[in-house]
DNA sequence: AGCGAAGTTACGAATTTCGTAACGATAAAG
DNA sequence: CTTTATCGTTACGAAATTCGTAACTTCGCT
């Protein structure tokens, strides 16, 4: 993690699809170093995943989840991630165990999420919020 | 916005920098659709940004605060989305009105931003969770 | 049926990615 | 002071992907 790296993750920050070769012109090194170095990051973590951005102009939404006590959270966590819209899955400290960032389509989408948990029986509560604006 | 771009922006989210060829390949479809499909989704802001998800730091966490109701909420957000080490920042529905996503560099870093979070008047709670484990 | 608009497929050329080998710098060991 | 090992960078050809464009479908409308 030095200087090169940061800058590397500053232009995919802005873009992740550029391509290596023109990561490496604008951080004044080869292709060969921003792949070696981008490669590195995902093994080490440092770089989680490559995502997209979206608003689909419909709806997105915090999901809140209660897990019981007795359960393995990561598993359930893990589950949840396989949810198509699903875009986060943190297991968080405080009232509650895991939050999930969702966009869905319309509300409905929400509401079948929202059903789903609630219907797996480690899940103990939730509460939704709307988020209503993105910054950034 | 129909079933087939939804199926592409699922591919996308998991993985932003999988070529358009597997895309096509998974959702059943050619290179040269799914291509003119992220381009347009691109140009009408549907996908806002490719971006990657970082863990640079030790410390991530989540920020919720509450706003002074006479304040301009979108106003302090807007400000809220300049700190450094703030990955998002949502105005949400709910107890809290904006939640700040965070990934600073240790516990310190966390703490300098809760702080200076206190000191602008308009902010009136504060709450905070450690992001223990994040799931893709 | 005929027409136009929008979306999809096809395909060759340009570009990028990928695997691998050579090269260079640095630091510890002899 | 030279040697050796290690790590990161560069080089380069082959494979894969992207890109521009043209042809082709599909669908709705008259």
């Amino acid at each position: 993690m030095d200087e090169l790296d940061r800058e590397i993750l500053d232009v995919l920050r802005r873009d992740a699809r550029i391509p290596y070769t023109e990561i490496a012109d604008s951080v004044g090194t080869s292709e060969g170093t921003v792949r070696n170095r981008v490669d590195r990051m995902l093994e080490t973590g440092v770089i989680e995943r490559f995502t997209v951005a979206t608003r689909t102009g419909n709806i997105k939404a915090m999901i809140e989840l209660g897990v019981d006590v007795a359960v393995d959270t990561t598993g359930v966590a893990r589950r949840l991630a396989e949810w198509d819209p699903v875009d986060f899955v943190w297991q968080v400290s405080g009232e509650a165990d895991v939050v999930l960032i969702v966009d869905a389509a319309d509300t409905t989408g929400v509401n079948d999420l929202i059903t789903r948990a609630r219907d797996m029986d480690e899940i103990v509560s939730t509460t939704t919020r709307l988020i209503l604006d993105e910054q950034r």
